[in-house]
DNA sequence: TTGGTCCGGATTGTATACAATTATTTTGCA
DNA sequence: TGCAAAATAATTGTATACAATCCGGACCAA
């Protein structure tokens, strides 16, 4: 899987303390010490260092010089800017992406979706989902622009997993319905359309 | 200024090492070795290994796991990327940036403006022309959003120096003005829309 | 020549040691 | 007690040492 060879240990720190503070683990403004980490994962703080570093990278922490690392502090501000941000760039990628999607990436999409629809807790929801916002976007063959949206739906994850976690319960996604629809029919306009509502009414 | 205090010896090497890159000093594809960067900043390669991590986080490097880092290749195909990326993320930036300008906002924006157009060469004029567009969009109060158009006016900067540094001439630039004319009359649409033409002829 | 394998140097990634800075506690004194 | 300043501890940032991996050429066989 994930956790394996050819993969540094500060990917795995990075990775698991992405995880954590998804999750809340973490609480936004905890501090991040790096012996601290260091010795929970049985490193030196160097690696802990590096992985701090992508973290600040993506936004998930902010770091003071010589003061340390803190996780990002979890402001509802922030979720406007995020969504604002999404609902730029999304609707850029999808018209790019719907035409040049393979049907592996279709069938993909859908199965993402369908798992969304069918997920158990808030968590595998929010993974699938993730996957299925993604996966619609899979064709449009720019990267920079795929990591970017990537990052944004992390961050709103967080946001999302700190809010609405109590209350969820497993529904069926009218608008990814609708999404998937559009783009079997090959309909940019319409696909895009839904994909500006829908993500106008996150969080 | 800038390589001062209170400033941590990587964020120097990531300060040069960005400036190199913008400039051609290290051309795309690179391989950029850490002892050899230490070396040359009479440092460990400690510093140096932070340094290139934030030079791929800004897309300015690309690594691969215990393959080393390199200059980001300077792909063509990535002009019309950045170019996508802007378009959707700087309008957004601008209309909330308009009515929350302060003057001493829009004078900053008046003077890299000027400044830009009597440039000297064409790395004076790259300067300025990225304090332009920043200062324009400085009300926005949405920082990540910033940090976000900073980056991609850098890569961005990269293709410009990269093919235009030869001809390059002085002049006044007439979307400027209309931009700026627009920003004093308050006019948010017109100024979107000069904007969007502007970067639609990125290089 | 072509292809493969083994070896040595170069390079990356991590651990440990140390220096520099910041945070915290203790102490001195009114 | 209250408060400032020094002393101590904790933490970050950098240097050096070492381990793991990769690259390139020598050598050999077909």
């Amino acid at each position: 899987m994930s956790s394996d060879t050819k993969m540094t240990i500060s990917d795995q720190i990075t990775q698991a303390l992405t995880e954590q503070i998804l999750r809340g683990t973490l609480a936004g403004d905890e501090k991040l010490r790096q012996d601290h980490i260091a010795k929970s994962f049985n490193t030196s703080h160097v690696p802990v260092r590096e992985a701090l570093l992508r973290l600040e990278a993506r936004g998930l922490a902010v770091s003071q010089p010589r003061r340390g690392v803190r996780v990002a502090p979890l402001d509802p501000a922030d979720t406007q800017e995020i969504r604002e941000m999404r609902m730029a760039l999304e609707p850029v990628a999808l018209r790019y992406s719907i035409p040049r999607l393979s049907s592996a990436q279709r069938q993909e999409a859908e199965d993402a979706r369908l798992a969304c629809d069918s997920a158990e807790d808030v968590f595998d929801w929010e993974r699938e989902n993730r996957r299925f916002h993604m996966a619609i976007l899979a064709g449009c063959g720019m990267p920079r622009l795929m990591t970017e949206i990537a990052d944004l739906q992390l961050l709103n994850a967080r946001h999302l997993l700190a809010g609405y976690a109590k209350h969820w319960v497993q529904r069926v996604d009218r608008d990814h319905q609708s999404i998937m629809l559009a783009i079997t029919r090959r309909d940019v306009d319409a696909a895009v359309v839904v994909l500006q509502r829908h993500l106008s009414r996150l969080s």
